[in-house]
DNA sequence: AAGGTATATTATGGATACAATATCCACAAG
DNA sequence: CTTGTGGATATTGTATCCATAATATACCTT
């Protein structure tokens, strides 16, 4: 475990323990490390974090909100796997809400916006190119999304967009990785980086 | 323990006292019961309910997640105070997620969902004449919503515009009471009814 | 051998007690 | 008037114990 060496500076605003698991549970349920229908058993987890099983439960009951897995009362969390019609849920909702969020915006994007946005793609188009960078695909598209829409100062917005591309994006990239729509995805990208300067 | 007195059939899925707890107070959050930057404090919440601290704080995660509190660190939990600008996002967001939903589910509405629409919609118009009773007020306009939405299919969606609609629903109480747009909001309703059945 | 019951195991849900840490506030010292 | 020190209070985290539900295993009956 690398964290919590308490860095020499900045040990301000200390995380709780919770949000901390959480944290650390969740990118490994994106990212895919946690199988489908796997059981996420509590003595467990907190053996590997080594903390007791109270932030361990508080932090599934968070997760659980977040609709990333689901709690069978006495039987425990699962990472559910998500249905085709699920999927095209999620996608339905993030395109209904994106445009607005991008919409509000564009009129407050600076040129230092659009160029680590330009170099988020960089990075992104670039790590596409190797297979097994895969795990990185989803923050690096998340992080190019999440800069155009920097500036809309729409919170609600924002958290259930993040939400639902966590829920999803264990798909999107299996997606990517199977169909090798990269390079669509990439132009579109590019376009939309270029409709947002106009 | 006093509670979970366990409606007569179907004692099946007994559910956690977590979820107890965060029902009971996600209820009283959204009627408005503890006012705005109150602190929700553990052992108050604990003695309240009869129970021990563990299921409060459960709860009190997952109800930070769904966004109906705040959770300073150290500090404890607050009723969030809601900007106009808050509100006005959250409207949008249902405005852009609920037509969608409504669409989907129209073609598969029968007419007993219309019947129980119809009724619901009744027993609304009957309470908004009588302010005593404001705080069913938001109960019922949800429940005639959910059920014109209850054939779409789209759980997702469902998770999110619930959820939305208990962030902002002790303004809309509000805003009604004070407005008196109440029978403006009635008329609308029954519009929406008929186009339904159309 | 098949099927059902009884028992043992395991994990979750919950309570209690205790330690630690952080925040707030009053009050005193400079 | 400002500063800071210390106590009261609340949250946060741990450890331990118990009850209950779910599952697995063994046994027993037919």
């Amino acid at each position: 475990m690398t964290q919590n060496v308490n860095s020499t500076e900045s040990a301000i605003p200390r995380q709780s323990l919770t949000s901390a698991v959480a944290d650390k549970l969740r990118e490994q349920i994106i990212r895919g490390l946690i199988p489908e229908g796997a059981q996420l058993r509590q003595d467990h987890i907190a053996a590997q974090f080594q903390v007791s099983r109270i932030p361990v439960r508080e932090a599934l009951r968070q997760l659980e909100a977040e609709g990333l897995i689901a709690i069978v009362p006495n039987r425990g969390a699962i990472v559910p796997a998500l249905s085709p019609a699920d999927i095209e849920e999620l996608f339905t909702i993030r395109a209904l809400l994106e445009p607005e969020v991008l919409k509000s915006s564009i009129p407050h994007l600076t040129q230092a916006d659009f160029l680590q946005a330009e170099s988020v793609l960089r990075k992104y188009q670039s790590d596409l190119e190797h297979e097994e960078h895969v795990a990185s695909w989803g923050r690096l598209n998340w992080q190019f999304h999440s800069t155009l829409y920097s500036r809309a100062n729409r919170p609600h917005f924002m958290a259930i967009i993040r939400n639902v591309n966590n829920n999803g994006e264990r798909y999107t990239r299996l997606q990517l990785y199977l169909t090798h729509g990269m390079k669509r995805a990439n132009e579109e990208h590019h376009r939309i980086l270029e409709l947002c300067r106009a």
